[in-house]
RNA sequence: CGCGGGGUAGAGCAGCCUGGUAGCUCGCGAGGCUCAUAACCUCGAGGUCCUUGGUUCAAAUCCAAGCCCCGCAACCA
């Protein structure tokens, strides 16, 4: 039976260039997933779109002296070139400056404040006189009332760990302009997630299938207690609040931002000609919302969105929220301001979207932080991808292609064909239930071994012998041998896309993969099909000056 | 006592939930093969599973305490 899915993917900030981090943490898991997916059959749109609201924006724009709206669309576009590059298979990348994203945005505060879970209350906020507008909690600095560190942000102490609030500091000031800014009253509005616990912890009992850190963190949080948030601020930049005397306000990014998700299938279904087909991803019932997200999103996923949806009601809830841990470039944290890590776009320049997905899939962080390096990287690439995996279906091809010149016609099978057509099965059980689970690597690792298996069976047939002594258990064993290729790069196309179609033209199938083929992966061929052109499916990498260079460079 | 994740061969990791002779990939050593991009296949060397204590016939696995690393703490995936 044919399921329906959503694949939502958490909205880069459109104020710094996409990296490797953000790549490895929702893009590559989201589209892996929804690539699956399609080749299982299965009705998938893939949503996401630039966060481009809020005070850093502004903060960028004003140091590059450009305006926000300048910042954003530059950013919007570099991103959405990137990803393409990457083979991303997106439906729709949308943006919050959008004017539907605005409305849809100002239509759910609405549903949710005539529901009364928006309530309006007054509030006093760091406001700076020079700067002439309201801080952040993180854009005040001071001193630490509990340790006396002179560089604890209003949030927090870094110092001694503290939770604060901006007005605990002493000798507030302005991490902007560093004048002292002074508190004024104003009046915000504040979703009342107190009201929401109980249906908040239902909910997240009855998922099934998630990840234990999400879980945990999120039951945490509700056991806890949830506070009432503010969800409006005073600033300018952002989608302006739609209540009579408050049109000089913003919804708070991370309120607004989510609702991206809604916003961009409906911009979908608008821009594919039938404007209401969103709904069959929102209110069919029947349909699996997967949002792919870093570890720190969860609660806004986990708890906020999912208060948001319930609170408006009739909105499907997500069914999966497998966030992602970090990955570090030897042991540090990516870091867009200083500079830590790969950006996509520099990758891109250098290397083939497959290899770099090929390698970010292999250590994909999802059950703790997982370490970046470019040894590693091309280790990866030389060793497994090309040597094992490419090369398995170059030397089968490339012989046939010399021996037959067509895809040979299979005899009857030996007890050692049909053992290597049942490990391909078991693999593709064992390599799709794993990506179902969200376990990108150990589907990727069952994949590995399929070639591996492969090598193993064209070793121990020799049918580069068998073409001069028996060419009859040469057509058998190169067709088996074919049919194991076959299988392997389609499993492997939700990793590497690019690759697995060129395989695919050079067995002299047309492209491209088509959607729905998992479960006939195995299935027999088309004797005498003509091959296509055979050559080289991956590049190799030289651990040469340059690599040595990037590294320095980005270590 | 803020919360969470982690510590297993030279490197990177799986196994832990559901105790039963420590596994995978890379790297290293020896052999085989010669279809294939110095690729492939086989065999081998290499580990006090962070420490200590407990439960048990049996602990990497369960429990307790401690040490160390990392992330989050509501505006960094």
């Amino acid at each position: 039976m044919s399921r329906t899915i959503l694949v939502c993917v958490a909205w880069p900030y459109a104020n710094s260039s996409l990296h490797l981090g953000h790549i490895a943490g929702t893009w590559l898991p989201a589209d892996i997933f929804a690539r699956y997916h399609r080749l299982k059959g299965n009705r998938v749109l893939m949503v996401s779109g630039s966060d481009e609201h809020g005070t850093p924006i502004t903060v960028t724009a004003e140091q590059e002296k450009k305006s926000p709206q300048e910042i954003v669309d530059f950013f919007h576009r570099q991103h959405a070139e990137g990803l393409k590059a990457l083979g991303i298979s997106i439906d729709c990348y949308f943006r919050t400056s959008h004017p539907d994203h605005k409305r849809v945005a100002q239509d759910f505060f609405k549903e949710l404040y005539d529901r009364k879970l928006i309530e309006e209350r007054p509030s006093e906020a760091p406001y700076c006189p020079s700067c002439r507008r309201f801080l952040p909690d993180r854009y005040v600095e001071g001193v630490c009332p509990n340790c006396g560190a002179l560089d604890a942000r209003g949030d927090q102490c870094d110092r001694c760990g503290n939770t604060l609030d901006p007005s605990d500091l002493k000798n507030p000031r302005c991490r902007l302009c560093g004048q002292a800014p002074v508190f004024r009253e104003t009046r915000l509005h504040y979703l009342l997630l107190s009201k929401m616990e109980k249906p908040l912890l239902d909910f997240l009992e009855s998922r099934r299938g998630w990840r234990s850190s999400v879980v945990n963190l999120t039951r945490s949080w509700i056991k806890e207690g949830l506070h009432d948030r503010a969800i409006t601020r005073d600033l300018s930049w952002g989608v302006p609040v739609p209540l009579e005397g408050f049109s000089e306000k913003s919804l708070y990014v991370w309120f607004e931002a989510v609702i991206g998700y809604f916003s961009a299938t409906q911009q979908w279904a608008r821009l594919s000609g039938q404007a209401s087909a969103w709904k069959e991803f929102w209110e069919d019932p029947k349909t699996e919302a997967y949002y792919f997200i870093g570890k720190d999103n969860i609660p806004f996923h986990t708890i906020i969105w999912p208060a948001m949806l319930l609170g408006r009601g009739g909105l499907n809830l997500p069914a999966n929220v497998p966030a992602n841990e970090y990955l570090l470039v030897s042991g540090e944290k990516f870091s867009k301001s200083r500079g830590i890590g790969a950006k996509l776009n520099e990758c891109l320049a250098e290397f083939d979207s497959d290899q770099i997905r090929y390698y970010l899939a292999s250590i994909m962080p999802e059950t703790s932080d997982a370490d970046f390096s470019w040894d590693g990287f091309v280790s990866r690439n030389n060793d497994e991808l090309l040597s094992v995996i490419g090369n398995l279906v170059n030397r089968v091809l490339a012989l046939t292609q010399r021996t037959f010149g067509v895809i040979p016609q299979s005899g009857e099978l030996s007890s050692d064909d049909r053992a290597a057509l049942a490990a391909a099965e078991r693999c593709a059980r064992d390599a799709g239930l794993a990506i179902e689970q969200c376990e990108f690597k150990k589907a990727l690792k069952e994949i590995y071994v399929l070639a591996q298996t492969g090598n193993q069976y064209v070793n121990a047939q020799a049918p580069w012998k068998l073409a001069k002594e028996n060419p009859d258990r040469a057509r058998t064993a190169l067709h088996i041998a074919i049919r194991i290729c076959r299988a392997l790069i389609i499993y492997l196309s939700p990793y590497t896309p690019m690759m697995s179609q060129k395989a695919w033209a050079m067995m002299g199938f047309e492209a491209p993969v088509p959607n729905g083929v998992w479960d006939q992966a195995l299935g027999p061929l088309p004797a005498n099909q003509k091959l296509g052109a055979v050559g080289h499916l991956v590049k190799r990498i030289e651990r040469d000056a340059k690599t040595g260079k990037e590294q320095a460079a980005n270590l």
